[in-house]
DNA sequence: CGGACTGTTGAGAAATTTCAATGTTGGTGG
DNA sequence: CCACCAACATTGAAATTTCTCAACAGTCCG
């Protein structure tokens, strides 16, 4: 059942018994549609989400109105560790596909993380990772636009997908709309669409229909500035 | 000398237990001048670092040259706490005023995170603040441009600082040269001055000499949709 | 005094947004 | 099966923002 589970132990190389711990932790599983909210911002969060399955973008909304996503969650993904201590999220959780969630107390996730060095290092590590990629992207955001900034958002999910087996020569998922995706990488979706259009001419990446396919990896990792050493992909011992 | 632990005490909520054991701890004092490198990318890391005074700078540079501030640490900040685990940062932390560093290692602060469950929840904290921040400052780079951004910056910098008891009714220091500042806001520092020089126009907030001052609080916040929540200034209960 | 760094301004070029219109797709009910 | 509607995608053109290039003033320091 878990296969993210023994993904997560796979990576981080957990125990066995660590993972027997987990397995048996008492997850909720729960499923949900495309634009169900999974979290609602300010509300009170009781129980910490693992993403299975699917795609989760977590979105931030300002008094305006204008929407920006701050990040995808894909399989695997715990998708909101730092709800666990401040007990709410100032960010909707939203799925963007039809997603698996097993969700778990927080009162647990404490006790787990309290019991078990290495389960607690998993956790700090995908906070850790979590971390990294944001400071990226907000490089992504202050230093590149347009094309750039696209190339750099399309390297980063064919490395993340392809960790969980996703990703394949046949290109990824990505199930977003124009909208969503201009959102995320902020800036219009005019000007999104027109951007897109440059990266599919010049054979660097084709999006259509929620799927991506990468042409030209190296091209592309060059256009983007794209440096991958802070997805931490390789294993790290404990 | 450590007022900062006891800020983190005062503000979290550590038992005196905990404050002691911290002070305890073994810190090694460091000073650093102007643009130097506390923590150089890449570098193997095995000491955590606190800053007790002085302004420092998280950034990140691409092959390209091009460099981005991904985050400012103030007074009280737990600059490195995600290399505890990964072992290594991708971005410089540099000083951008004369600073003030306490250093512990990894060891110590791992046995400390064990050892007591409230000095883990403050590190979690602070984590959880950091990605917090990083969140926001995402979407300020996102959706909102020139002045707006900007302000987005005084807003968060003047309440940060109002809480270590840096920013008074006089201003704040903001130890950045416009170039720096320019760095942090994603933009050029010619579009940067210009920024800088309409706000100032507008008496929103001032900025020279890296002495920053807000006139019209409400007016700035409105402009930047600013929304204090995602700073958790309030103290949250064990 | 000269040199480096910082801040300021102007003007034209380029990127991006805005507004508006049109095409495309997929689903739903008749 | 078709008509229709609602998202979604695409394009054009003008307005606005931002960048680039370039020049110049101020300050600090050796």
């Amino acid at each position: 059942m878990d296969r993210f589970v023994a993904k997560l132990r796979g990576r981080q190389a957990l125990s066995e018994e660590d993972e027997q711990q987990l397995r048996e932790a008492g997850w909720t599983h729960r499923d949900y549609a495309r634009h169900q909210v999974i979290v609602r911002a300010g509300e009170d969060l009781t129980e910490g989400h693992l993403l299975l399955s699917g795609f989760a973008a977590r979105a931030q909304q300002d008094n305006a109105g204008n929407r920006q996503i701050v990040g995808i969650g894909v399989g695997g993904d715990l998708l909101d560790i730092h709800g666990v201590i401040l007990g709410r999220l100032e960010q909707d959780i939203v799925a963007l596909s039809a997603c698996q969630i097993a969700s778990l107390p927080h009162a647990k996730i404490k006790e787990l993380v309290v019991r078990s060095p290495g389960i607690q290092k998993t956790v700090w590590l995908q906070a850790a990772i979590d971390h990294s990629i944001q400071c990226n992207w907000i490089q992504a955001l202050g230093t590149r636009r347009g094309t750039a900034r696209l190339a750099h958002l399309f390297c980063e999910m064919q490395l993340r997908l392809a960790l969980v087996g996703i990703a394949t020569e046949m290109g990824y998922p990505l199930p977003l709309s124009q909208q969503e995706l201009a959102d995320y990488a902020g800036m219009t979706h005019v000007h999104l669409n027109r951007c897109l259009r440059e990266l599919r001419e010049a054979r660097l990446v084709s999006f259509a229909q929620g799927w991506a396919r990468v042409h030209q990896w190296e091209r592309l990792k060059e256009l983007a500035c794209f440096d991958e050493a802070y997805l931490n992909l390789r294993l790290i011992e404990v």
